[in-house]
DNA sequence: TACCTTTGTGAGCGAATACTCACTTACTAT
DNA sequence: ATAGTAAGTGAGTATTCGCTCACAAAGGTA
């Protein structure tokens, strides 16, 4: 489960080529060139392709997971969306490479690991997401007439096209400013 | 533009594999498979690969356009906004394989003309909505304390996140139903 | 020195990719 | 009947795909 750093920077990598060319755009070919070496050097370091997508997935759920975690509430859901949020928008803006894979558009496939691993990562996004709504409304802060679930399913949706705006303009846009006026339109909504 | 009835049913083909396989399952062959006849074939109606696609996403954005215009308006944005969402969960609901195209979740890729398509597709939904909110607004029905742009991307946002939860189930919960409560859920927020 | 492990290379495998071409078949219009 | 056309076939193209393998260079350890 751990990672190397040869690995972990083929997965950077790999992230870069999925953002800029797409699915088909991640090749083992194109990957050995990003890394500047040889073909069959990849698989000194990966069993195949599958398992670079799937520890791409993986790693990126950690790592959000991680930050996420180690994120200080307040207690108040207010600022605690804005932290979470503004969290995101700056890890993105740090790592463009994996926006693609944020909420995997295209990578859904055959493969039931890279399906199992696309669903944990959206699971950690909606987790956080969830105990900080859950948490509002308990508490009165957040209105109480609609279900958690729909909240957090309008505030996910609303993020992931935020996201997917972002890289259909080439990143020109600011993440993090437009980001911000999106929650605060968002918290406009849900507050009591 | 117009097409042919063969065009029509490899463009249907296309998109059930699309949605069944993923980008990497669109295949000529595979797509020569689920006609019943030869490769060759294919090109006997399209030019290459790349003008399927493009005429797929084309074809949808006609058809979800000419579906919406001719929907009927009320004047009452409340229920304008739940019959355009009807209406695309009822068209979907008998189109399924055409899921994969709505918001193109990994079509994105480095061709030119496929991504001017996709955002044509979107712009079409997101034209439709954005009238209904500007006109409620204005008749002091939907709030105005967020901008109208802000609402059509926390509605877009929420349907596409929608349509991608139905297919990532495997199309087992019924769109229709759910998708009117996210309607009623979104509604309760931005009306006055 | 001798040996092992790690990490690279280059050649090449079979399969799959998008696409082409010469050719046939069936229908339609004159 | 004749001729043109639309729509199919099967064999073949060059290229790319993921992946394997024998081998070499480099560094640590006995």
């Amino acid at each position: 489960m751990e990672l190397k750093t040869r690995q972990l920077e083929i997965i950077e990598a790999a992230g870069r080529l999925l953002t800029q060319k797409g699915i088909n755009g991640l090749t083992i070919k194109n990957l050995a060139k990003e890394m500047k070496f040889s073909e069959s050097a990849i698989y000194r370091h990966f069993e195949s392709k599958e398992e670079i997508i799937v520890a791409l997935l993986r790693y990126l759920a950690d790592t959000i997971e991680t930050r996420l975690r180690s994120m200080k509430r307040t207690g108040s859901p207010d600022t605690d969306l804005k932290t979470l949020f503004d969290e995101q928008f700056l890890f993105f803006s740090q790592h463009h490479h994996f926006v693609v894979a944020v909420f995997s558009d295209g990578l859904m496939e055959e493969s039931r690991q890279i399906n199992e691993a696309i669903q944990a990562l959206i699971g950690v996004m909606a987790g956080h997401l969830t105990t900080i709504i859950k948490d509002g409304q308990s508490k009165g802060v957040i209105r109480n007439d609609l279900a958690t679930d729909q909240l957090v399913q309008i505030i996910l949706g609303t993020y992931k096209l935020h996201m997917f705006k972002w890289r259909l303009s080439a990143f020109t846009f600011d993440l993090k400013a437009e980001g911000s006026k999106l929650v605060e339109a968002l918290l406009l909504l849900i507050k009591n």
